[in-house]
DNA sequence: CGGCTTTGACCAGCGC
DNA sequence: GCGCTGGTCAAAGCCG
């Protein structure tokens, strides 16, 4: 009831962007097809150095896709990188940036961390920091998270916290459905939850939130991992729910502001028409699964682009997000998750995919 | 008809 | 042990 956006619709196709914070801006405007040879993937899991140890740290930047590719993908990753692949982020063009001190600088775009409760961040990361080697070592790690039947609020559940602009929310490849909103406390925005409807089984969740500091950014909180291969072909179906907004809206999405809590849940403004924005109707279509399967392919074949690719631009990480993740982040501190300073000020370009990521996932089969 | 969104209520974790 | 808050479930309604 209070909400003021929903998250839903951002969700849907965003999933993997995890981030918070899309540009909206960025997103009506700059949505464009990826160019192939960026393909960058959707998120990039940056180990996190020392220090750290692992928080990784992925960026979501621009995104396209998915966060969570197959597993090939992922063991790319590892072998390449070591990343995490608690979710099996698929590497995208996102900058990891670590944040040194809490604040310090922002990263460019989005961010992605492990966290675990929101309230006992630090733990959370030391424990995803272990969850992480662990993962990395077997790549399991998520398992006993994803497993928990509900495991509500965990210390230490492993999650992965990104900013994503809407953007790069909307750029998901894996369907999510919406299964409960909620006001937070001290967020005039409330948040989504979201779970994988490609398959019935998957344990995999998101949340969507909105950054307070900049609501244009989105905070994605990825849970659990996704037991299925992420679905190359999205189904017209998937996802296509309910796409009310169009460009117009979008607009008025973005012009949204945090009202306080109590907007009308109907306005779901933000994601949808973040989604919306990124989702064209005409663009979406075949031309996107294209789109999406060279994305898929470039990755996997360059896998290299999660971490260079980056350049999303969209994301644009600010003190703002920062504050704003502050509490989320808090724990991250030293850690972190967000301190590199990425340069996003060129997004490559959504693929079409984003368009509709939201049905994207699903269908495949 | 199937799937998704929305919303209220319930349950459980966490902090004090 | 209590209260608060978050996370999930389930029912109703809507849309393609």
């Amino acid at each position: 009831m209070d909400d003021d956006w929903d998250l839903h619709a951002v969700v849907r196709g965003c999933a993997t962007v995890s981030s918070t914070t899309s540009t909206t801006t960025t997103t009506t405007t700059s949505i464009q097809p990826p160019p192939s040879s960026s393909s960058c993937g959707f998120f990039s899991i940056l180990p996190t150095t020392n220090t750290q140890q692992q928080s990784n740290v992925f960026s979501a930047s621009n995104i396209n896709n998915n966060p969570f590719e197959s597993p090939t993908s992922i063991d790319k990753l590892h072998h390449n990188h070591n990343l995490c692949k608690p979710f099996f982020f698929k590497s995208q063009p996102f900058h990891s940036f670590q944040s040194s001190s809490s604040s310090s600088s922002p990263p460019p775009s989005s961010s992605f961390s492990y966290s675990s409760s929101s309230s006992s961040l630090n733990s959370a990361l030391t424990q995803q920091q272990q969850n992480c080697n662990n993962n990395n070592k077997n790549s399991h790690h998520a398992d006993s998270a994803t497993t928990t039947p509900r495991s509500k609020r965990r210390k230490n559940q492993v999650k992965k916290v990104c900013q994503v602009s809407a953007e790069n929310l909307s750029s998901d490849i894996w369907a999510w459905r919406k299964y409960g909103q909620k006001p937070i406390k001290g967020s005039p925005y409330p948040r989504g939850y979201y779970r994988c409807s490609s398959s019935k089984g998957c344990l995999a969740r998101k949340q969507v939130e909105r950054n307070r500091s900049d609501p244009t950014m989105f905070i994605v909180t990825f849970t659990g991992e996704h037991n299925h291969p992420a679905p190359t072909h999205r189904n017209s179906l998937a996802g296509s729910s309910r796409q009310k907004l169009q460009a117009g809206d979008t607009e008025k999405a973005l012009t949204m502001k945090p009202v306080s809590v109590s907007a009308s849940p109907s306005t779901s403004g933000v994601e949808e028409e973040a989604e919306t924005e990124a989702m064209l109707p005409a663009q979406k279509s075949e031309s996107e699964e294209d789109n999406m399967e060279d994305y898929l392919m470039n990755d996997d074949d360059g896998g290299v682009e999660e971490t260079d690719q980056l350049g999303s631009p969209d994301m644009e990480i600010t003190d703002d997000f920062f504050e704003g993740l502050d509490e989320l982040t808090a724990a991250t501190d030293g850690d972190s998750c967000f301190s590199e300073p990425f340069s996003t000020t060129s997004v490559p370009s959504l693929p079409p995919l984003v368009a509709n990521s939201a049905a994207t996932t699903a269908g495949g089969s």
